[in-house]
DNA sequence: CGAGTCGTTGAACGGAATCAATCGTCGTGG
DNA sequence: CCACGACGATTGATTCCGTTCAACGACTCG
């Protein structure tokens, strides 16, 4: 198993669902019954505050599944909203838990995942706390290469990269521009390739 | 099952070890061989760089466990560095495995709190993205205190607290003042009180 | 072909970081 | 037992850099 919604592999009850920009998937409060899984589109899990704004709370982009929590939750805590036309599959979370429960080696494998997302987003929080726009995208680099290679690929749009990277777009462009100017990388289109002094 | 840790609790083959400020618990490429506890102290998992200064990937605290994604890795895949006086217990990987593969049940419990320390790492990861440092403290302790109730006490120090929301901790205290003034919350101590109107 | 979005660069602003200083507390060791 | 050092909590002044607003070309998609 290597993601998360393997698990799902075997499920045939999967509905899918086509929302429009803006449309609810489920609110705050509704019961829990659905896990799922992003085919292309974007949602966003939301928060609403009194004062009429929202707080996001996760992004889930196309390729990953989320509200997985709500296995183990009876109502869902937040809010599920389509930021641009998505696509989603919808699995019976009483499905999923029974398939997890028939394959205790499967479920290692899902700890195993869960693992490392878990690793992932605290080295990404961290992250956060370099300040300055240019060190924190090349360390963002140096972990997603993490020694292997000295070349990488951009799957997503700068914009989002960006916006996982807690910048603004413009500071990313600018920030790329002047790793460059300082020889740290080269960039080609979507292909970034760090200078090898830096790659341990 | 409430915590990760609470898989260690059968294992009587734990060790114990006292590290000064500024020890190394183990380093990048050492054998990965055992997941660590943190009794009292703090512990820094973190990636040298060639310039000389380190990325810090995670801070562990005292009462969690870290290195669990060791279970699944030959090596460790970042130096652990003790930052205060800290004592840490020692669980064999191999031990923490073979009683992960013997109570399958006990399994479904761990994915459950991975699955709500993902969800907790997200929401906190999605805070940075306010900007305003009034906001994302305000939003923090909403999240906190999650509708259940309008006050908290606040465990760690004020100084831990402003790291983990990734402000310096003069702006927290500023922050807190300026939330205080604006009658948003009241302050007695480590005591918050969240004005009710907010607390949906 | 026009609307929308991405990628990119310029200019100005604002708010958080930073530097600095003070006070209180806690532990420690001589 | 007290002096000293270390650190947390707090407030003030200044700096700096990332955000924001703005504008433009390129590209895609309906």
């Amino acid at each position: 198993m290597k993601r998360f919604d393997d698990l799902f592999e075997n499920l045939h009850e999967a509905k899918n669902r086509h929302l429009k920009a803006g449309e609810n998937l489920f609110q705050r409060g509704d019961p829990a019954v659905w896990i799922f899984f992003v085919v292309r589109g974007r949602i966003k899990l939301v928060r609403d505050t009194v004062e009429g704004n929202s707080v996001i709370l996760h992004v889930a982009v196309s390729g990953s599944s989320f509200a997985e929590a709500a296995l183990f939750s009876d109502r869902y805590h937040c809010t599920a909203v389509a930021d641009i036309p998505t696509e989603v599959l919808l699995y019976p979370k009483s499905e999923v838990l029974k398939s997890l429960r028939g394959k205790p080696d499967e479920t290692e494998g899902l700890v195993e995942i869960m693992a490392k997302q878990i690793q992932n987003l605290r080295s990404t929080l961290e992250l956060r706390n370099i300040r300055s726009a240019d060190e924190r995208i090349f360390q963002y680099l140096l972990l997603q290469v993490d020694g292997k290679s000295n070349e990488l690929n951009i799957e997503t749009t700068y914009k989002d990269l960006a916006y996982e990277l807690g910048l603004a777009h413009e500071t990313l462009y600018r920030a790329l521009g002047s790793l460059e100017k300082k020889g740290k990388i080269e960039r080609d289109g979507r292909r970034i390739k760090i200078d090898l002094k830096y790659v341990i």
